[in-house]
DNA sequence: GCAGATTGTTAAGTCAATGAAGAAAGGAAG
DNA sequence: CTTCCTTTCTTCATTGACTTAACAATCTGC
């Protein structure tokens, strides 16, 4: 409900009714118990069609916010978003390095007050706190969540990067209100978040959308996953560095500092105009759109966002690359294009992209998503036989 | 509901309680609602647990009935299942041909009721008719499916092999209660069907799994479909036949009258200890189970079938293939395997899926599936700015 | 045979959604 | 301006799915 008012942007109750289907009772009910929360406020009168003008209904961006952090080796980015996913304030500090689980808690639920504070919003409009972070060294065991929803008294949502990115872009993005996409994320590996009719598939495990280990060359080289050929192998940020550093003519500043950094140094290179890196970066964007060509088909996707730090910096390569193979082989082209873009924010979308998971799950009702998965094979004793 | 009672085979009255969420009194009304209808009946009881023993519950198979039909160039089969899935008669008749639609559509109502006579079964107790054809030929405009409906007084269900081969599988296959499992499907061509928590992922344009079209080689030949190394261009079974045509040593029977026939002796050949034969089908299924690896990967799937006449044939050579490629390389291995089984009835597939399509359709309601697309965008007119 | 545990049913209440009826707001023809 | 029609939106009684609470029915163990 709330989710097709955000795809639309302004919509009147009619409009629900079609998008919907619903009726006009219902809507009218749960629209005016969405504008007694402040969630929606009417916004203007639309042309009339012959009778009564419709009423236009948005959401109330203002009234509701919620905190996204994306906890990384090189640092912590905080932002805070409001209803529409925008952000309106942002922090960026140092990462947790080798300090104590229960000290980085402390330091980030006064950081969070900071960002909340700066921009005055109250407390109590901020709906909770979502949270991406990579698996952690030597944090295991210790209860995050947990602890941070002590620290900060806000209701923490973890996830992780690509599908908390996904759902990002879902929200705030200008999606709209397509049924399939998938976000492409490129960070130290490359990952993709998958959404479906609005709700995130996170598959068996929590690790659908593993587009790193896709095939592309199944005579490829081994992977330390055991197959052949994964386009985190042959492609990744990784591999390009990897390359670079082999590379006779390319004697950048790389100094296998971090992945992430000597990506950076490589897209520099090539934005500078230096032909060695670009062909790198050439030569892993086909790759790269193979496997995002592989993923389109079998989830027969609308829309594909290149999004994470990796796009944000190589982005304008890989994006007509990409492109250009969906619009030529994309297998139902006939029926629909796959619509590929470059998300506006790609360097911050794991923090947007944990608001969102609060936004989500504090505003859509779960009869709204998929059903739990079911707990089968329930404890039953053993049958006997009938008399 | 009916799907966790078929998941489980037999189940009690706690047991439904368990996996389902729901309260005793929702469980208890219910399931008395289903054992007036005749679809559940109970079978026994249970060992006691401490206080009054369970009462067990099953599907009344014979309670309900499908008829599943399987369209086809070379032929038509029919099958009448029951509540379970089970096969209770077959037939299989000549094909389409060059006969007129309205001709065809006659006789399959014949035979459909000779398949329903033949085994004694009141036609009130059959639910509906599934239908599964490839896209035809000169058939378009055709409403086969309301010209169905009307000459056999069923309801009539339509779908792609592969989707329908899936939900066969989850339906009877004794797949039980997995959230997330696919069908591979090898026909003419090489497809997948996605069951998602018990329902068939189709995406947007109804083209998802289409593996046939994942990239195993990037570098490879090009594919019809504009894209390189598609599993299809390189794997498939019009590719292993062609192989065995250019085949030097290989000179079969085949004559190129049609893909299946001549995947078939091939297979044949193989399994007489041709090894130029077998040869090619290894070197096809490498290729398949790289694509399946692929599909695992992304979809994060806990079970997948081979099914479909392709596998009928030559699964004895595919399956140890898959099976070995997704326990050395599945990417989410460590938190569960990937269980690869071979269909115990590839061949009958499409015609059984075809008849769980009905029984799934007429049995679970709109709202234990995933809902409707929302058809968004609905006209609205113009917004004029607020006074 | 009785206490305590467990299973299953019944009855009353809640909540989401619906259909039917009407109120409110606008346009067009006289 | 009045009348009539269309369209939008609301109100209200009803339905159906599900829940809580109380109770009835079995079974084990002592």
């Amino acid at each position: 409900m709330l989710d097709v008012i955000r795809a639309a942007g302004t919509i009147s109750r009619v409009g629900l009714i079609n998008a919907t289907g619903f009726t006009g009772a219902t809507i009218s009910t749960l629209v005016r118990k969405l504008i007694d929360e402040g969630l929606v406020v009417e916004t203007g009168r639309a042309e009339s069609t012959g009778g009564k003008r419709r009423v236009l209904l948005q959401l109330n961006h203002t009234s509701r916010y919620a905190v996204g952090v994306h906890l990384d080796h090189a640092g912590i980015t905080y932002v805070l978003t409001n209803l529409g996913g925008s952000v309106v304030a942002r922090l960026a500090r140092a990462g947790a390095g080798a300090e104590d689980p229960s000290t980085v808690v402390a330091r980030m639920a006064a950081e969070v007050s900071a960002l909340i504070d700066g921009v005055d919003v109250e407390r109590d409009r901020v709906l909770g706190l979502g949270l991406v972070s990579p698996a952690m060294r030597q944090w295991e065991g210790y209860p995050l969540d947990r602890a941070l929803e002590q620290a900060t008294g806000l209701p923490v949502v973890l996830d992780n990067d690509a599908t908390a990115a996904a759902l990002g872009e879902h929200w705030s993005g200008g999606i709209g209100g397509t049924a399939t996409s998938a976000a492409l994320y490129m960070g130290t590996g490359i990952g993709a978040g998958l959404v479906i009719n609005g709700i995130t598939y996170r598959g068996t495990s929590g690790n659908a959308g593993e587009i790193g280990h896709v095939c592309v060359d199944a005579n490829g080289p081994v992977c330390w996953c055991g197959g052949r050929g994964c386009v985190e192998a042959v492609a990744g940020p990784a591999a390009v560095v990897a390359s670079a550093l082999a590379h006779p003519e390319l004697r950048l500043e790389l100094k296998g500092v971090s992945v992430a950094s000597d990506f950076a140094a490589v897209s520099r290179a090539a934005r500078r105009g230096e032909s060695a890196a670009l062909e790198l970066l050439e030569r892993s964007a086909r790759y790269v759109a193979v496997a995002a060509r592989t993923l389109a088909n079998l989830m027969d996707l609308e829309v594909l966002v290149l999004t994470g730090p990796g796009f944000a910096i190589a982005g304008a390569v890989y994006l007509p690359v990409v492109r250009e193979e969906l619009e030529r082989a994309f297998f139902s082209r006939a029926a629909h294009p796959v619509d590929v873009r470059l998300s506006r924010s790609a360097s911050t979308a794991p923090a947007i992209g944990a608001a969102a998971l609060v936004l989500q799950s504090e505003l859509v009702p779960l009869n709204e998503g998929l059903r739990l998965p079911e707990n089968l094979a329930a404890a039953e004793p053993a049958p006997l036989p009938l008399p």
